[in-house]
DNA sequence: ATGAAAGCGCTAACAC
DNA sequence: GTGTTAGCGCTTTCAT
């Protein structure tokens, strides 16, 4: 390995001198410039980032913490991020839980290791009182809405979001709904969904409400599910388009007439639902990402509610 | 920044002793011990990996150069990689290039930095001659097949892949067939399907290879070209189930049948081919990831073939 | 305009 | 078992 000393030696300037022509320094002679370029080129030298990082303190190097690896929303959320971070030379690393605590927590401590810069929180494992101790070590941005003024937000108001969904569903004359989610009642959105459900249409009816659900796989057993039930819903607003789409195939393999028998609202206006007509909730999760790294490059606290909105198709 | 040596004063002993606290070495007195992790508690004290990475010359930290962060095979093979990755505690960082040349090689400048200890290629921008160099400052994986032996791969084999897919369509009796694909005969990719395509049917009749599609929109496009041509083919092989999705939805639009007047092959198996009933040929880009991901830990630079397989659905 | 030298925080010979 | 010390490769005062 090359280092800075050797180019020193070999163009007869000190390591100061190179130091200064790898970073574009003034008070560095032509001549002196140009023997240490050549001797750059001739050695094939590159700067040692590792080194770099342990003086400056800085790495412009971003984490990204998800839950899942396989899952579409985050990765509408990654790339706004690189959409931005590419922009400004920054780095992008996939910082993934599984709802792990302790793993989210390794995953914290390279903020406080000067490996990260900043940490982008498309989901939470732990509680925010054991995170926020770590925002004194680098720039802490959530997707996810919370009043803590030590971390930044770029956030979907995903309350009102469910609530005008529902709303949404009701006036086109549904009060038989179900809806389906990722994660059960410890997760906050879970929390935030029956609320909104309980404003809108009262109590959720036996059954009517299914959580753990991803993929278009798990779209097609909710959907079995949620039409065998005796008073089958009118209508269902599953948590994204595969999931829908999975809801979608099953109702149409028993003949069940979409949107006339059964409405199907989807979420984040993906590829699939766009292919099945299905009407979407588009959260528009791309420009979460891009404004959650742009409050990482300029290390802001700021809360920045990203508007949502409801695109009709043909299902419901 | 509390640091390794502040502890050491602060429990009484040498940094030595804390380092091999801190890496659970034998020869430690577990009174020593104790009091060192003690005092790590106490000042909150995590080592700094910026300063390990350095000494060591590693970092556990791997690269994915993608072409674009907006495409859903390089969001397979990352799921794929991300899974293996995790299991290894090694990171993850995605290197977009928009196959910019320049961009690239600063990717693999990294690794000849110190900054990365392999590299995944998913897509390639520069040539074999130009990318080859970088071999001898880390792991450099290849998604694509290539002889030279410094690199490893994690590979399908896209020509065998084309003709089966090909033959498969004549076998179902169509002979005039056309086909998309992402890039244009700047890709190997491309040329390999053409040549697999000039096998199985002989010349490409005008009008009947559309290259730069990749969204579901793209597939629109397609769609609406290729079936306004006034001898129009019969079957469409298109490069991902989006772009097929896209087909599929302008052809029933102008009320052509599925599969009798046209039939409809995919590439890639994802949620949207699997919604819309569309035939595809899985290329198991999650598997290819995977591997990937595996060689890179070991420092192989085995040419591992992932199979592929062709999942016969509704639209053809 | 240039260089010597003091670190950044850590690991690993080497000595005891 | 434990500590001293010499680096890893770089940046940045502070002289000159």
């Amino acid at each position: 390995m090359t280092n800075i000393n050797d180019i020193a030696k070999k163009a007869g300037v000190s390591v100061t001198t190179v130091s200064r022509v790898l970073n574009n320094h003034k008070y560095v002679s032509h001549e002196k410039r140009m023997a240490v370029q050549k001797v750059i080129e001739e050695m094939n030298y590159t700067p040692n980032k590792n080194a770099i990082d342990l003086i400056r303190g800085e790495t412009k190097t971003i984490g990204v913490i998800i839950p899942y690896n396989n899952n579409s929303s985050f990765d509408q959320i990654l790339h706004g991020i690189l959409n931005k971070s590419i922009e400004h030379d920054y780095s992008v690393i996939v910082l993934p839980t599984k709802y792990k605590k302790d793993k989210e927590l390794t995953y914290f401590s390279m903020l406080k290791n000067k490996f990260l810069d900043g940490i982008i929180l498309t989901s939470r494992a732990n509680e925010w009182e054991t995170i926020l101790p770590f925002a004194k070590y680098g720039t802490i941005i959530s997707c996810e809405y919370t009043q803590h003024p030590e971390v930044g937000c770029a956030y979907v108001d995903r309350y009102h979001s469910f609530l005008e969904a529902f709303h949404f569903l009701k006036m086109k004359g549904h009060s038989k709904v179900a809806f389906t989610t990722a994660r059960g009642v410890e997760s906050n959105s879970t929390l935030k969904i029956i609320k909104a459900y309980n404003e809108v249409f009262g109590e959720i009816p036996q059954g009517y409400y299914l959580s753990h659900c991803s993929t278009f796989s798990d779209g097609e057993k909710a959907g079995k599910k949620l039409l065998s039930l005796d008073d089958y819903p009118s209508a269902i607003y599953a948590n994204g388009d595969e999931v829908a789409g999975g809801i979608y195939k099953y109702a149409i393999s028993k003949k069940i007439e979409i949107p006339h028998q059964l409405s199907i609202l989807g979420q984040e206006n993906q590829p699939i639902g766009e292919g099945m007509n299905i009407s979407t909730v588009d959260h528009q999760l791309v420009k979460v990402g891009e404004n959650a790294c742009n409050l990482i490059i300029k290390k802001s606290k700021q809360k920045l509610k990203i508007p949502y909105k409801i695109i009709q198709r043909e299902s419901t």
